[in-house]
DNA sequence: TTGAAAGCGCTAACAT
DNA sequence: ATGTTAGCGCTTTCAA
């Protein structure tokens, strides 16, 4: 279809090109990255030359020379949470459509593997986006001071970060739990280095004051399935009627565990998951769960770190951004039983 | 903690090394690339010098001047199927462990986005993975003969893949649902552009035929639960007792669709799927399926591709992997109904 | 508006 | 074993 440059077969340059138009490449060079800057004729000509040779710019000579990659890393701590789906492809969405490339890694769960990670994107990426980091707070503000970055579900004084609001949510799923009588909460928590955990535990507890109930935390528990029978286990020795999970994998986890037990749920304990992931429609009983915007959290992130890469916009950059999150009721949750195993 | 080119602060490259030692340029990039061909000596002082300035090689810089990028991109055509959840991490930890870098793309089931991802991966990527390719023969042939590329469950000549050998667990799956007495099933077909699908039906069909008992197509239908609906009235309404699903995604979705309109699964309908997929075991009710080492298999492909990318062995390179499958019996299928409902 | 020339950081002959 | 010298393909001064 299209024609090469005489007898080769390799890849046509800017240097190509320019031989095939009689220009010098610096020439061909502005015509395909700032055409406005050159004479409307030649670049033209130019533009035609390289759709005829069928050029594609090297990506690896352009950042070398322009010091830009157009590559975005993402950072997820477990490709496998499928938490992360959505997520994934609304930044890689979003990326494509402004034409950069996007650098998946699963961090797996490690501190050190993030912490490396970040230090080699700096040379391969113009900007990185790291969801639920695992490191401290001062390691990630100074990852941010070397390199663009932004966050999702980590709130780090100075870093940009994209927030989902399970907190709130939770207060809801409390409230949705007091309604249908229960008095006795559990809370499984996440990973310790997990701020979305800690956040989500301070909100629980702050309304469980507020609305004379009593909650407890167990755990912590890795973000798992596998982890659900220990929680389950656990929750059921507490003597609680409740329980709200640090994330649907765990609450997935308990649901198995406790038909193992031949405890029912809702009857003789409801549980709560977070996130509304795949599966979580459909298992048994179908898991009540607290639902945010991902994929759009996703694509946010996205927005705010190519905002920072290409301060055209005149406006002011938003540095922080709170995705709603809202209750979604399944059969996992129902009226508390009645009091008679009380201790 | 590392001391930095004398009031620099941008990343040490190897002439501020070789300044450091007082050696060429060339000798460090030797050192650190081919340290044998360095004196012990020198090396080990250069060596020191690299992690005192706290060195990174810029791949972007190599990429350039040896034409190996160091990156292998990974091809699937839908990022939030959980199927590929384990074989991208399969693949993300052997590329790892080898010392490349992951360029996973979500090619959204389209041939189109898959063409032109192949083609700009030309320039960024070492070789190619390709799950479950849309695109035909001649193009996958054609891409093979350009770039070192591996497919994944797609089969044609000329090209080194990993196949997930599912067409022969079906035949497992028809004999388990004869062994219960059903004698009319149906084939619930994946995408016409799948190749796994196609050859699924031929050795279903094939199998059908030696032991006597009737089976018939019913689709195609995409491979999203969604599509589970449609699937489960067409089931339904061609009378059969049993289905086996292309993927477990839509066998999912029957599940849902059928428990709506008050069939129950196992006891008037039996339903096979395919993968073995995060949610199988959990659904309601769970799931018969065949599995298959998924992430083995990625690791396969990395493996593979490797192998082509460093010729260095001295065996010949296996062109053709495949991985075996099993039927994993679980609460969805059950003895036929009695033919009470025949037309 | 265009061309010439100097790199970006590294590798890879070719000398020594 | 090591130094010298060219580039890889592109961007970006600096002149013209």
């Amino acid at each position: 279809m299209a024609m090469q440059a005489a007898g080769t077969d390799r890849p046509a340059t800017i240097h190509d090109i320019a031989a095939l138009c009689g220009v010098a490449a610096s020439t061909v060079s502005r015509a395909l990255s700032t055409p406005d800057r050159v004479n409307i004729r030649t670049r033209e000509r130019i533009q035609a030359a390289a759709a005829e040779l069928n050029y594609l710019p090297n990506s690896q000579a352009k950042a070398l020379s322009s010091g830009r990659t157009g590559a975005v890393g993402v950072l997820v701590p477990d490709i496998t949470n499928p938490f992360y789906f959505d997520l994934i492809r609304g930044t890689q969405l979003q990326l494509k459509a402004a034409g950069y490339t996007q650098l998946l890694v699963d961090t797996e769960e490690s501190d050190e593997v993030e912490a490396s990670t970040l230090e080699q994107l700096r040379k391969t990426a113009d900007g990185v986006i790291v969801a639920a980091s695992r490191l401290t707070d001062d390691a990630l503000l100074a990852a941010a001071g070397k390199a663009p970055l932004v966050t999702i579900n980590r709130d780090v004084a100075g870093v940009p970060a994209v927030i989902i609001d399970t907190p709130s949510a939770t207060s809801q799923a409390l409230d949705h739990l007091i309604s249908l009588g229960h008095t006795r909460v559990a809370y499984i928590a996440g990973p310790l280095t997990s701020q979305s955990s800690e956040r989500r535990w301070t909100a629980l507890s702050e309304a469980a004051q507020d609305r004379g109930v009593e909650v407890r935390s167990l755990g912590p528990f890795a973000p798992k399935t596998q982890s659900g029978a220990a929680a389950a286990d656990a929750a059921v020795h507490s003597g609680v009627t409740a329980c709200i999970a640090f994330n649907d994998l765990i609450a997935i986890g308990m649901l198995q565990r406790l038909r193992e037990r031949g405890i029912r749920v809702p009857e003789e304990m409801s549980i709560v998951g977070c996130d509304d992931i795949f599966g979580a429609d459909f298992c048994n009983p179908p898991l009540t769960t607290m639902a945010s915007p991902i994929e759009q959290a996703g694509r946010v992130a996205v927005s705010m770190l190519l905002a920072k890469l290409n301060p055209l916009a005149g406006g002011g950059i938003r540095t922080r951004s709170v995705m709603p999150t809202h209750l979604t009721v399944r059969g996992s949750t129902a009226a508390a039983p009645a009091p008679s195993t009380a201790p």
